[in-house]
RNA sequence: CGGGGUGUGGCGCAGUUUGGCAGCGCGCGUGGUUUGGGACCAUGAGGUCGGAGGUUCGAAUCCUCUCACCCCGACCA
């Protein structure tokens, strides 16, 4: 099969227009719909699916390391959003305000949260008093609010669903302990999980969190170049403690402040999933979140024996994968574009000749690999394919992120490669703000993360020629 | 927020330059024939042409304002 073949007429190739590409796909495989207010979406119960099963690995993963869920509320007064100043720099420009309840003007208006930082903190005030009560470990999963000025479905909406978790600890040392494990979630299940290799290290000054102590993310490449932050965590050292006045009383009876972290990943995640792994053809989904794995299509459903066949592998493979029998009466070849648009990884052919011969035709997603397979081993071979799938793709992207990461010296050769073949840019740098200003200014690149795994490409930043301090991942962003 | 583009049945579009019966393809309903890569025949339903105002005997078409969406920038998960 030639590759990257294009057999779904209804979608841009990628090649020609990458962002059409990218909406045709969010549409066509029926992920979202656009709404009445402008830069929000409705989520479809397809790709709500996808969030459910993204949701649940994560969240399994909170439970297992101690975390408890919460809710809080979705308003913020004004007045408390204000009380950490850098904090409240950052967000105020984006942020929606409530003026009016029914026909009553509020004394005071409502912030709709941002993020909950101010919330948790508040909160934590409340009912925090001795080491006992330490440490807090809150998570919640909520939608917020960010009056963005251009939105893409996934990408940047208006309101978008995510998790945020919201630590209080005795010490600097955990804080940062907690900090870098929820980093490690994050990345664990970007790679495992949603098949997205991660670079993983620390953000500089100017890109950190507004109120943040230290920022730390995972930052994964696009099919066309391009980066996205697929997660943060962030360590905010004592600084909303003293803002928020939260502190404990440890074993010598002294007061002293809580140390704090916040870590949070959204549904920005399935946009990545679908510019990492889709293809001309639409999506592809790691069997890990597909809300079907396999599809069982009949041929000929009319022909005796063909119905009941279908049936009973239904109710077989059920038991080993997500299963979907599609026994409607549209034509074999509109089932198999439709469920290539979707990205269901495995498809499963069965006719009147195949039930003769006691197999069935598996067909990969990612490959188009046919496979012919004895009925009386699908079980085993179905769960062995899915999870060499699972890997296949993560490798796929790994190799594509490789190859698209380029190591420049000189300003020159640094604009050249982001013109010429986008991707992710390591150089060294002097660690002066001056200099990633100035980057920004003349690529359009910006620093995406110092990973913790360094490497000494010179001695001298590729910007200013000092001495340089770090080696860091450039690119241009989402 | 700056630059560009687009709004016509559920979807994709033509018609706008030069004002004169609201069209096409797909999809959808019904009946039938089909079924190993988006089937075919017949028949049917579905529209205040994004919205408001104006010009005109007459506006999808011209003018003014406005809203929404898409793309490229600046800002952000």
């Amino acid at each position: 099969m030639a590759k990257d073949k294009k057999l779904v007429q209804e979608i841009t190739s990628m090649e020609v227009d990458f962002p059409q590409w990218y909406t045709d796909i969010v549409k066509k495989a029926e992920l979202i719909d656009y709404s009445s207010v402008r830069g929000c979406m409705v989520i479809q119960p397809y790709g709500f699916a996808i969030w459910e099963h993204i949701k649940s690995q994560l969240d399994k993963r909170f439970k297992e390391t101690g975390h408890q869920n919460v809710y809080m509320p979705m308003f913020i007064p004004e007045s408390l959003l204000q009380k950490e100043k850098s904090h409240v720099e950052g967000f105020a420009p984006e942020v929606a305000w409530v003026t009016h309840g029914g026909s009553e003007k509020l004394t005071e208006r409502l912030c709709v949260r941002p993020t909950s930082e101010t919330l948790f903190c508040e909160h934590y005030s409340n009912v925090i008093q001795s080491y006992r009560d330490l440490p807090k470990l809150y998570n919640q999963w909520c939608s917020v609010v960010r009056w963005e000025k251009t939105t893409r479905p996934f990408l940047r909406t208006l309101e978008f669903l995510w998790q945020e978790g919201h630590t209080a600890h005795a010490t600097a040392e955990e804080a940062e302990e907690e900090t870098i494990r929820m980093l490690n979630i994050y990345a664990e299940v970007c790679e495992k999980v949603l098949a997205i290799p991660v670079v993983k290290g620390r953000k500089t000054e100017k890109e950190k969190f507004a109120g943040a102590h230290a920022t730390y993310t995972v930052e994964s490449l696009m099919h066309d170049g391009k980066a996205l932050q697929s997660g943060t965590s962030h360590n905010f050292g004592d600084g909303f403690a003293r803002a928020f006045g939260i502190q404990y009383t440890d074993k010598n009876n002294e007061l002293q402040y809580v140390h704090q972290t916040s870590w949070g990943m959204t549904t920005r995640v399935i946009g990545a999933i679908i510019m990492v792994h889709g293809d001309n053809s639409g999506l592809v989904l790691p069997p890990a979140i597909a809300p079907t794995q396999l599809v069982i299509i009949p041929i000929a459903a009319h022909k005796e024996g063909v119905q009941e066949k279908v049936n009973e592998l239904e109710e077989r493979l059920s038991k080993v994968a997500r299963v979907k029998l599609d026994d409607s009466d549209k034509k074999p070849g509109w089932k198999f574009s439709e469920y290539e648009m979707k990205g269901v990884p495995l498809r499963l052919e069965v006719g009147p000749r195949d039930i003769e011969k006691n197999q069935v035709i598996l067909v990969r997603r990612d490959t188009r690999e046919k496979i012919f397979v004895s009925m009386d081993e699908l079980e085993t071979k179905v769960v062995e394919i899915l999870e060499q799938f699972q890997n296949d793709l993560l490798e796929k992207a790994r190799k594509h992120r490789d190859a698209h990461t380029y190591v420049v010296q000189s300003m020159g050769e640094f604009k050249k490669v982001l013109n010429e073949k986008p991707g992710f840019i390591k150089t060294m740098w002097c660690g002066d703000e001056a200099c990633e200003k100035e980057i920004k200014e003349e690529t359009g690149a910006t620093a995406r993360c110092i990973p913790f795994e360094q490497e000494n490409l010179s001695d001298h930043c590729v910007c200013c020629g000092k001495e340089a301090k770090h080696m860091v991942y450039w690119g241009k962003a989402y």
